[in-house]
DNA sequence: CGACACTCCTGATGGC
DNA sequence: TGCCATCAGGAGTGTC
């Protein structure tokens, strides 16, 4: 499932391929990647435009095209960008053709993914609605990760997952990164010390940059622009490794459900929160 | 406003 | 071996 690592890898793999040229030819094949919007009128109007830019914030790949037009992409749980495939892929659900003849597919099993098409402010504001700090930014700071918390009475990692107060982390990293920091994903968001805060900043910017230089996570679906498989899967510390032992003390990492998600955990490295005395 | 349940979707998985 | 029920989960929506 790409989260920030994954699609800032796709963003690096295709941006060198597509900036500076035209989308000679657009085809929408799946209606639902672009609804409420027609498949027509939205090929239209990517159509001959040139890519400025290829750019992320979040999970979002956003393409910058002239004009002050952009097309903001999400790939969600299953999908990819493919540049140059052998063959069409099963699942394709959008065909570009640039000025070179480089052929471009967006391929979604699942067909949770979106794309929309959005002109001057419009994109800012649709992406500043739901997106909170970006991760890899300066303003990603302890303090204001503390400021955050403080307000939540969530368990904490349904804080990291809240895209609107943080972008970008997904369920692996949120994992991975409270192990990082010996957090329990449970333990009350507002709870947390200043100084866990810190730590749990350090632990996110940590886990997302290790997935960045892996080339990202490949658990089934997730490829690079050029087709090739991440690396990160085979460094989690505790995602998806239950029963096996954690890499730190050797205790079993346990599998939880929270907010909803697949958690995994070391327990006597994260201590489970107490449970708060009920009132008298 | 926050928290939670429900929904979308389809390949993978497990039970019998 | 085949069939079916269940599961996975990011984000939008609806409800309290």
């Amino acid at each position: 499932m790409p989260e920030l690592p994954e699609v800032e890898t796709i963003r690096r793999g295709l941006a060198p391929r597509v900036e500076g040229r035209r989308l000679a030819e657009v085809e929408v094949l799946d209606p639902r990647w672009c609804l409420p919007e027609e498949p027509g009128p939205v090929a239209a109007a990517l159509r001959g435009r040139r890519v400025e830019r290829l750019g992320r914030q979040g999970k979002y790949l956003v393409w910058e095209l002239e004009g002050e037009r952009a097309l903001v992409q999400h790939l969600r749980m299953t999908g990819t960008v493919l540049a140059d495939p052998p063959v069409v892929p099963a699942h394709t659900r959008v065909r570009l053709e640039l000025d070179d003849g480089t052929r471009i597919v967006f391929v979604d099993p699942r067909r949770f993914g979106t794309g929309h098409v959005l002109d001057g402010p419009a994109r800012a504001a649709y992406l500043d609605a739901r997106l909170g700090l970006e991760p890899l930014d300066p303003t990603f700071t302890a303090g204001h990760l503390h400021a955050l918390a403080r307000i939540s009475r969530a368990p904490v990692k349904a804080l990291l997952l809240d895209q609107r107060k943080i972008a970008g982390v997904g369920n692996i990293y949120a994992d991975e990164a409270l192990f990082r920091a010996r957090i329990h994903p449970l333990r009350e968001a507002r709870r947390l010390t200043r100084a866990q805060a810190a730590g749990l900043r350090d632990a996110v910017l940590a886990a997302l940059q290790a997935g960045i230089a892996a080339g990202g996570a490949t658990i089934d679906d997730f490829r690079h622009a050029d087709g090739a498989r991440g690396a990160f899967q085979d460094e989690f510390l505790v995602h998806r490794r239950a029963g096996l032992p954690c890499p730190e003390c050797g205790g079993p990492i346990r599998k939880l459900v929270v907010a909803g998600r697949g958690t995994y955990v070391c327990e006597r490295c994260q201590p489970r929160p107490r449970r708060r005395h009920a009132p008298l």
